[in-house]
RNA sequence: GGGUGAUUAGCUCAGUUGGCUAGAGCGCUUCGUUUACACCGAAGAUGUCGGGGGUUCGAGUCCCUCAUCACCCACCA
């Protein structure tokens, strides 16, 4: 492996030039494949799957700390797994291609449903190695000859049987409901898939003529199936059971009294409109009330008087509220600021429509969930996750599972066509020949509705690890690490499957990360201009640099600013690194190895000191999933205590083994974090053979003596005064200064030892450290006045 | 209307269960080009830890309250 010699190192690091061929080496070495000890506990995560058809985004850098945890993992000898695969994104996809076919001037209608799928099919598959190219650049371990698809046939395999058996258990069933309809995908979307935002608006009151409404969508009025007043508001208290008037149509409709409308809104009368309104919806089931539907999948009105019908709904809106003025029946109109939904996709404005869809049950499949994450058998980082996620599983609502998207996982049902009472309306099945033989030749259709990105997703953990053979030794998973705003959308529901499906958890550590953003905390995107390809960032400073900046100075579940400057400044990093090793490379002679190393001077006692501090407390770092810590002790370690301290001594008087081993130890440390760099020097190292990236993590080897160490403290500030040209003079000063810092700790601590609340109440441990520290500043004044002395004489 | 987070040096942010004299990077000041590194080194300055109360021997850390910002949830017609 040590193709190159120690000469080869150019003065500074030159990451393009080494990043390829590292990459090709662990290829070549199958390093991210399963191995490890087989007595040792397994180390799993599933990667969340990035959408085929896209290229890496902001988003996806955060996967760093998973490579961070299973490159630990790795090292740490435990039989690892980091799984990865790739997401159909179903309207996400549809979307962009629909895009493409605007293009050529063609809709997915002008294909069918067929012909549309079996195109996008082809063009995602060939964009798929995009994106796998860019994580591989980053230098993600994951083990890329497992790779899975969301639509692979055994993942939907699993889907549709997941399907048939929450049918069998009587959890998903068809319904007529009001549900959130996009007229531009002309699809249902689950209430999680939709945005609110505020918008200004007008509120229109009406003249109902006995009484006065007052609405935000006029032009729903022909659905109007009843006027609602609070029961327990004395204004129209006398009007409930009379009857109101929709003007233009001068149709009769009934006064109804119902708790949920609210005296101060408005007029305190609210049109109830249960065909087009959620809330109307529910009155109208309490009072059984007509569903009237006036406007269609496209957003046009229907079942309305001839000058309105086949106007969109702001052109009907329009129209009605100038017949409205006309006839005198608009009271006033004032300015409003509402919430307005829209689905997270189109951004198009959500119709809610009464529609045929397929719903599963979640308040029993939600029970088991809530136990296990208030049991803590799964734990979040940040923990303050878990009473969110608990607060969301505790008001869910049924779940609308089924999508009129035609780019997704097909709902595998087939409904009767004939008249014949004897059949079911619907079978569930993906078999043809069974809706064949059940129902007869030419009486059953199929069912064109898909499912849900988030149905198939939610069973993402088992179904992949049962496609790959890897389900018993990996099943439950060990940490699932995704960003914090699909917690709801993915985590939850994971969880929810893996319950329902296996009896166990799917993992059992949730890692959240938050949004990356530019330096003025705004959201990095390419419309925004301030998202530079990170494959430019990484030409220009290194992935290792880039990798470094995602994964330092940012904390679980907060936000991370990243800026060109952070990036910088790791990349400087990774160059110290690259001239420590260039130093002890050039400096030590053949032969040398790091295990025969001795603690010979004080400087080498300290520095193995500092090395051990270092390796337990990253290790700990890391297992807690704390990597921003780890990573700035690495930092800390390698700059101030190796580079500044222990090689500017070592000049004087090398220790060659010892000068091996810190270079050795912090390469293991630190590749974690930074792959490339560490990986390129151990290749160039003369002790090894081996590739760092499948080497044992570093462990605490030496016992060096702390006082020992001490003496190198002292030394240090004597050492670097005689470096400097002026001579005693400032080393006095440098001593006097010391002096006075340890009068000041002297007399701190005596009078805190002194305070008589503190020696009573505070912990044994507390208080012996204080007469430590106390001793330490006694010994050390005496120490310090008699060099002080000495040098003053001199 | 409910909830969560943030508020610490000029800037960007760390600070695990309360316990050394509150830290880092960048920036700034002064000095220095000694063959690992100017993508560098040495020395240095800068903080009533958002305001106000409280608990405690001890609070950046816990409790109450107020303020500002960000995000999330909810059925504001």
């Amino acid at each position: 492996m040590n193709s190159t010699t120690n000469n080869e190192l150019s003065k500074t690091y030159n990451p393009s030039q080494h990043e390829p061929r590292i990459s090709e080496l662990w290829d070549k070495a199958e390093a991210f494949r399963v191995a490890g000890d087989s007595s040792k506990e397994p180390f799993c995560i599933i990667m969340p799957p990035p959408n085929a058809n896209g290229s890496l985004h902001a988003g996806h850098l955060m996967y760093v700390v998973e490579d961070i945890a299973v490159r630990y993992a790795r090292m740490q000898g435990r039989p690892t797994l980091w799984l990865p695969g790739t997401d159909h994104a179903g309207i996400e996809t549809q979307f962009v291609y629909e895009q493409l076919l605007a293009k050529r001037n063609i809709t997915r209608h002008d294909l069918g449903q067929e012909k549309f799928y079996s195109e996008i099919h082809k063009f995602v598959s060939g964009q798929q190695h995009n994106i796998l190219q860019q994580f591989r650049a980053m230098g993600f371990s994951a083990d890329w000859s497992k790779l899975k698809f969301t639509l692979d046939d055994d993942i939907t395999n699993t889907v549709y049987d997941t399907f048939k058996q929450l049918h069998d258990d009587n959890l998903i069933y068809r319904g007529n409901r009001i549900v959130n309809w996009d007229p531009v995908t002309q699809s249902a979307y689950a209430d999680i898939e939709i945005t609110h935002e505020q918008r200004k608006g007008e509120l229109y009151y009406i003249d109902y003529g006995s009484l006065t409404i007052a609405t935000t969508r006029p032009e729903t009025i022909f659905a109007d199936s009843a006027v609602a007043v609070n029961p327990n508001d004395d204004r129209y208290l006398s009007l409930i059971g009379k009857t109101a008037t929709i003007p233009l149509i001068n149709k009769p409709v009934a006064i109804i009294g119902d708790e949920q409308v609210e005296f101060s809104f408005g007029s305190g009368a609210l049109k109830v409109t249960p065909g087009h309104d959620k809330n109307d919806f529910e009155i109208g089931l309490r009072h059984n009330l007509a569903q009237i539907t006036i406007i269609d999948l496209a957003g046009r009105m229907i079942n309305v008087p001839a000058e309105y019908a086949g106007l969109t709904v702001i052109e009907a809106r329009k129209k009605v509220i100038l017949a409205l003025e006309q006839a005198g029946k608009l009271v006033k109109r004032e300015p409003i600021v509402h919430s307005v939904a829209l689905q997270d996709r189109s951004k198009a404005v959500i119709e809610p429509l009464i529609t045929e869809q397929w719903f599963m049950k979640i308040s029993e499949l939600n029970k088991p969930v809530i136990s296990a994450i208030e049991n803590d058998e799964i734990k979040f980082y940040p923990n303050r996750f878990k009473k969110i996620a608990l607060e969301w599983l505790r008001n869910e609502h049924d779940w609308c599972i089924s999508r009129q998207i035609w780019w997704g996982v097909g709902i595998p049902v087939f409904y009767k066509t004939s008249n014949d009472p004897d059949k079911k309306p619907y079978i569930v099945s993906t078999s043809e020949q069974e809706a064949k033989d059940y129902y007869g030749e030419g009486s059953y259709r199929a069912e064109t509705d898909t499912f849900d990105t988030w149905f198939s997703s939610g069973q993402w953990p088992y179904a992949t690890l049962l496609s790959t053979g890897d389900f018993k030794r990996f099943y439950p998973t060990t940490t699932m690490a995704t960003a914090r705003d699909i917690l709801h959308k993915w985590v939850t529901r994971m969880i929810m499957f893996g319950l329902y499906k296996t009896g166990e958890i799917p993992f059992k550590n949730v890692y959240l990360w938050g949004m990356v953003t530019d330096e003025k905390g705004q959201k990095l995107s390419k419309s925004k201009g301030n998202y530079d390809d990170p494959m430019q960032i990484t030409a220009k400073y290194g992935t290792d640099a880039l990798r470094l900046a995602l994964s330092i100075g940012i904390t679980p579940g907060n936000d991370g600013k990243i800026s060109e400057e952070k990036i910088q400044g790791y990349r400087n990093f990774c160059n110290k690194l690259w001239n420590v090793a260039r130093f002890v490379l050039a400096k030590v002679p053949e032969g040398t190895t790091p295990l025969k190393a001795e603690l010979l001077s004080p400087a080498d006692h300290w520095v193995v000191l500092r090395i051990n501090t270092a390796i337990s407390s990253v290790s700990k770092s890391i297992e807690n999933y704390r990597f921003s810590e780890a990573g700035q002790t690495i930092y800390a370690l390698l700059w101030d205590d190796i580079a500044d301290k222990y090689l500017e001594h070592s000049k004087q008087s090398p220790n060659n083994h010892l000068l091996a081993y810190c270079l050795d130890t912090v390469l293991r440390l630190m590749h974690p974090f930074a792959p490339f760099v560490t990986e390129t020097i151990w290749q160039n190292t003369m002790w090894t053979n081996s590739n760092l990236i499948t080497e044992q993590w570093t462990n605490i080897i030496h016992k060096p003596s702390t006082a020992k160490a001490k003496e190198f403290e002292l030394e240090i500030i004597s050492v670097i005064s005689a470096g400097q040209k002026d001579s005693n003079k400032v080393e006095i000063l440098k001593l006097q200064k010391e002096l006075t810092a340890k009068q000041n700790q002297l007399k701190l601590s005596g009078a805190k030892l002194a305070n008589k609340s503190f020696m009573s109440r505070a912990p044994e441990a507390v208080i012996s450290a204080e007469k430590g520290r106390l001793a330490g500043a006694e010994s050390a004044i005496m120490e310090l006045e008699g060099k002080i002395e000495k040098l003053a004489s001199t």
